[in-house]
DNA sequence: GAGCGCAGTTGATCCAGGTCAAAGCACCCC
DNA sequence: GGGGTGCTTTGACCTGGATCAACTGCGCTC
C-alpha cells in the first residue's frame, strides 16, 4: 500500500494540466515548491462518489480526467446538479465553510483527481503568495460562475438555457484542446435537465428542434454544433 | 476633506457588528491588529451604487447599515437579482477573479459600508491565519449559499420559493436581534421576483395566498408571520 | 443471440405561472 | 392639499414547459 501511494504521488511541476488547474500562472520554479501540496491521486470510477454532502472536509480535489457533476439534495429527496465538472477543475469548495462538504460530488465517467489536503494549502498559501492569489481567483470565478448559473436558471427561456449550456461546455472543451463543434455529452438528459430546471423530455425535444433548425446534429449523446453563430443568438438576446 | 476621512477612520475592534461581520471568532487582541485594515465608511443613499460591473476592483465592503442588492445582467437588458445584503455580510468577492466586479451592488435602503482595500486584506491574510481562515470560510460560504438559491431557482414552485425566502430573511433579521416574526420588507415585489425567478404579480398573489392562509398578515413591506411551521412546511418537502 | 433495462424520443394533455390590463393606495413634491 | 408617481393588488386569459404515457433502440448480461 505504502508502494502503491508512492507511486501515485504526483508532480504539479509536470502536470499537462498545469496551464488550467490551481498553479496557473506560476513560474517553473515556484511550481516546484508546489509540488509537495498534492498528497496522491485517486481514481474514481463512475457513478461513484468523491465525497458526501456531510461528509468531513479535509481536502481540494483537482479533477485530472474523467467528468464529475456536483448535487445538493433537500430534505425530500429533489435533487438540483449545480455544476459539471472536467480537467483542470476543482472541487469541495464548498466544505471549507462549514467543515464538512454541502454537496455531493459523483463521477459521471471514470476519472481521476489529485486530493489537496486543505491545512496544507492553507500554509502553503500563507508563505507562497502567488498561490494565494490564485486560491482567492478560483473561488472568487466559482461565485462569479454560480450567479451566471442563477441569470440562466431565473431569467433564461428552455430555449435559451439549452444554447447557453451547449456554448458554455464547447468553450471549456475547446479550452482544454478538444473540438468546440464536436462532442461528446457525458451526462444524460436527466442531469442537464437537474442542471438548467428543465425536465428530460424538454432538453430531449429541444435537442430535436435544434436539429431540425440546423443549428447542430445530435445522435444521442454526440452532438455537432454546425452553426455556432445562431446558436449563440438564442442564447443570449433572442428579441 | 482629509478631516473627514479621518472621522470615517473605523476599527473593527470596537465595531457592534464583529460578531458577524470578517472579524468574527477573534481574540481582542487579535482584532486590534485587524483595525488597519479597513480604510474608511462611505455612505450610500437608496439607489445608488456602490459599484457597477466591470468596475476596476480594489476593495471589498463590508455593509455596517442599511440593504443592499446584487445583480447581473444580459446583453438584452435583463436582469437577475443574486442576493440582498444586511449588516456585517461582505460584498465585492466577486471582483477578485477577474479583477473587475462581476455583477452590480446598488443600496435599496441608505447605507453604510467599510472599504476594505484588497491588496491590504490579503497581505494581512498572510501574516494572520484567523483571518485568512475566516476569509476563506466567508468565500465558501457564499458558495453554499449560490448552490442553494440555484436549488431554489431550479426545484422549487413559486409557494416554495417564497416561503423559503421569507423564512431565510426572517433568520438573517434574528441573527441580528431583529424580530424573527414581524420585519419589513427593503425589496420591492419585482426585486422579490427578480430573485426567486418570478413575476411581480405572482409574488404579489402568493402573499396574498398565504395571508388568506393564515400563515402571515402583509400590509405591503411590512410582514408578520403567525404560522412558522406551516410555512417551513411550505417552504421544504410539501409532499 | 435472447432478453432485460436504461436512456432517449415523441405525442397528447394539462396547469402553474406568465402576460396584459385596470384599479387602488401610499407618499412625495410643488 | 392636489396631483403625480411608483408600488401593489387583482382579474381574465394565455402559453411554455410539465406530466403522463407509449414506444424505440442500444448495450449489457447470461
Amino acid at each position: 500500500m505504502a508502494i502503491a501511494l508512492a507511486d501515485l504521488k504526483v508532480a504539479c511541476s509536470t502536470c499537462s494540466l498545469r496551464e488550467l488547474c490551481l498553479p496557473v500562472g506560476l513560474t517553473p520554479k515556484q511550481l516546484e515548491s508546489l509540488d509537495e501540496l498534492v498528497y496522491a491521486r485517486r481514481r474514481i470510477a463512475e457513478g461513484e462518489s468523491l465525497f458526501h454532502a456531510g461528509d468531513p472536509f479535509r481536502a481540494l480535489y483537482a479533477v485530472r480526467s474523467g467528468f464529475f457533476k456536483t448535487r445538493v439534495t433537500t430534505a425530500d429527496g429533489r435533487d438540483q446538479v449545480t455544476g459539471f465538472l472536467m480537467a483542470g477543475e476543482l472541487l469541495g469548495i464548498d466544505g471549507i465553510g462549514a467543515g464538512q462538504h454541502g454537496c455531493d460530488a459523483v463521477a459521471i465517467e471514470d476519472g481521476e483527481v489529485c486530493a489537496i489536503p486543505y491545512a496544507k494549502l492553507e500554509e502553503t498559501a500563507r508563505r507562497f503568495e502567488p498561490l494565494q492569489q490564485h486560491f482567492h481567483r478560483v473561488m472568487s470565478r466559482e461565485i462569479v460562475r454560480d450567479h451566471s448559473v442563477m441569470l440562466l436558471l431565473g431569467s433564461m427561456r428552455a430555449e435559451e438555457k439549452l444554447a447557453a449550456f451547449l456554448l458554455n461546455l464547447s468553450q471549456r472543451l475547446a479550452a482544454r484542446g478538444y473540438s468546440a463543434r464536436d462532442f461528446v455529452l457525458r451526462m444524460t438528459r436527466a442531469e442537464i435537465g437537474s442542471f438548467l430546471g428543465l425536465k428530460l423530455e424538454t432538453v430531449s425535444r429541444l435537442f430535436t428542434q435544434f436539429q431540425k433548425e440546423g443549428l447542430l446534429s445530435v445522435n444521442r449523446r454526440s452532438v455537432r454544433i454546425t452553426n455556432v453563430e445562431e446558436l449563440t443568438r438564442r442564447a443570449g438576446l433572442h428579441c
